[in-house]
RNA sequence: AAUGCAAAUCGGCUCACCGCUCUUUCGGGAGAGGAAAGUCCAGACAGCACAGAGCACCGUACCGCAUGUAAAUGUGGGUGUUAAGGAAGAAAUUCUUUAGCAACAGCAAGUGUCACAGAAAAUAACCGCUCCAAUUUAUUGGAGUAAGGGUGAAAAUGUGAGGUAAGAGCUCACGCGUUUCGGUGGCGACAUUGGAAUGGGACAAACCUUGCGGGCUGCAAGACCAAAUAGGUCAGGAUUUAAGGGCUGCUCGCUCUUUCCUGAUGGGUAGGUUGCGUAGAUAAAUGGUGAGCUAAAACAGGAUCUGGCUUACGGGUUUGCAAAAACG
RNA sequence: GGUCGGGUGGCCGAGCGGUUAGGCAGUGGUCUGCAAAACCAUCUACAGCGGUUCAAAUCCGCUCCCGACCU
């Protein structure tokens, strides 16, 4: 049951975290979404996760939440087997999400891009 | 019953599965808007400043009543003005009906501006009109004048009579307007009436003047905790293997400062907590999928709080008004 | 979140309320054997909607867009 949670603990939070994932994190494309990732010493959990909108390409604060919710319910429904790996090898990982497209997303297209980026992750991280 | 216009009002619901934020007595409970938006006003709250007064700067400006701390809103009235219609008059203009609009104190305190055109845009004179002089006898010069012409967005109160060389508020009559002093009505804005003076073009969303109001800055305000590093302060110690001064003529010794070590501590940075709320986070919560009502619902997502204004918006409901046709 | 500033041709930029300068670029000519340069001509603008005024790019409201600062 616990598997397609998404709670606090697996959000990115720490503000000095998220200013060294910027600054030193490696990154790739996955069109529509920028994907930058670092490993951690030590987490509570496997995996913390930071999505983000930009405000340039999204005026309205309803289209931005939009957004963000939709990559949101893709992640959680698709995350359970890159963590039970990164779990059973003891890593831990900040993960940040950055949508760089232009139109809000439809939720077949945007589940297919996360599965290929948590395919691709899983490669990278090995 | 339908259509159009105006005003007010509502602002999708139900079920299933998987999820989110806060809270909990661990059963559960609570969880975005009418605009949460723009930040255009006003207030709460907070910090700084502050004897009193004035200047500067900013805002504001018909009257009554009601609500409100205020901003503002509602309602009634006054004045002005726009459009359409009607009436009076010779004209300027005035009166009236309906519908709408008004940042509606003052250009008669001072300053400034008024393009082009036009003689002239505010101490008017091109053509014209009149008189005088000269002579080339149809022109020139001087003086007077503002009726007529044309320009312009705007041209110095309208008509008639007197008057005159020609004319002119130059004088008079009837109007129109302004200022001021009274009377009457009204709580008041104001209306009306009598006297006196007067005829001064527009613009204050031009500078400005007058009345009234405003201290400045904003939760990224402010408060608390506080790592590393480098300074500050205090205490203790170290050796003369470091330097200088004092007590003395010199040495030892004592003592002070610097140096080094150890400990404590103040300010303060990163960062965190609070400010912060019976929605309430701190990378920041309401979603996804499927089904039905009925068809996808429109504008759109809290970040210190509250009241107002403005702007965006599919559709529904209610009330009022409107002309034509049909039916009873 | 809060506080300010600004929108003028394709680009850069002046503009006391009175016909929107100027430069670069583009287009068509002149010149040349062909080009460049030069010269001539020409195209394209006041962010939008209201108000004040005889008249608004300018003054005053509202809306949209862009930028700066405060952490």
């Amino acid at each position: 049951m616990s598997r397609y949670t998404f709670g606090k603990k697996e959000k990115l939070c720490s503000k000095l975290a998220i200013d060294a994932l910027f600054k030193s994190g490696k990154s790739f494309k996955e069109y529509p979404i920028r994907v930058m990732y670092m490993p951690l010493e030590e987490s509570d959990t496997a995996a913390k996760l930071l999505i983000t909108v930009p405000k340039k390409r999204f005026k309205k604060a309803v289209s931005r939440n939009k957004v963000k919710r939709l990559i949101r319910e893709t992640y959680r429904l698709n995350k359970s087997e890159i963590i039970e790996i990164w779990q059973a090898q003891g890593k831990y990982f900040a993960l940040a999400f950055v949508y760089i497209g232009n139109d809000i997303p439809v939720y077949g297209d945007l589940n297919e891009t996360m599965k290929r980026i948590l395919e691709k992750l899983k490669s990278l991280s090995a």
